[in-house]
DNA sequence: TATTGTTATACTCTATAACTATA
DNA sequence: TATAGTTATAGAGTATAACAATA
């Protein structure tokens, strides 16, 4: 317990400090890293960065600014507003994630099997089993 | 990596919601778990929570004022302020800590061996080999 | 001179409540 | 009626800069 709440207070930091260096909060940071996989309605967004909805709107309105990300009204659905990087923004989301360098060097420390093992052993702690 | 997220996201999601049961942020949270091991300075508390020492005088304000810590002047130096947890702060850390419940039901999960690997493993990963 | 804690300031994050436009 | 996004508001966290007291 103890040592988790260091390990991931590492990674939190370390990420925090590669949101700032390209002048990003930890949130903004975390929206980019979200929406490299995708574009999310505003919505999805406040469910996965867990918080309330309306705080959505300011950092997306802080992200689309600075040209990072763009609303798209949603085809299907006109309440539906779906956010979706630039490519500015794909390279600074990439920019972050190069820059998670002590973790990404603990993990290319390990073997392929501890890495396998580690991976097992968090999913088994934190990602609670779905029920049926 | 992209697990290591989902686990921070899992931890500090159900630490801000224990410590919001107890109506406290989770910086405040963070800071009575800090003092569960003893006294610190203003200085160190800002070191151990990652924010500028300026902060902590309104986080430990807020904390005082509800009789979860107290300062007390240093004897040694006159300029240190030591903040202590009173009685009723340490029911309130003791409190945050057991409704950690769905990280520790995780780890309970594990058998001694794969608690003692997850260990090993994370420590490779997170804590630095501290050179000469 | 350097350090400790504080204050003042500005920005961001956060939840709550109320609003609009859609469904 | 219910949902998606927005706005307004208030409280809290955050860094920066400046300050008094002490080392």
């Amino acid at each position: 317990m103890e040592l988790l709440s260091v390990c991931l207070g590492v990674y939190y930091g370390e990420f925090t400090t590669a949101a700032a260096s390209e002048n990003l909060t930890a949130s903004q940071g975390k929206a980019l890293t979200v929406l490299r996989r995708g574009p999310a309605a505003m919505r999805t967004l406040a469910r996965v960065l867990t918080c309330d909805a309306s705080n959505i709107t300011g950092i997306v309105d802080r992200l689309e600014k600075r040209g990072l990300v763009r609303r798209e009204p949603s085809t299907s659905d006109r309440r539906i507003k779906n956010v979706a990087l630039t490519a500015a923004g794909e390279n600074v989301a990439d920019a972050i994630r190069a820059k998670m360098r002590t973790t990404q060097a603990g993990l290319d420390g390990l073997s392929d099997e501890e890495r396998a093992s580690l991976h097992v052993l968090l999913e088994r702690v934190f990602v609670p089993p779905t029920g049926p």
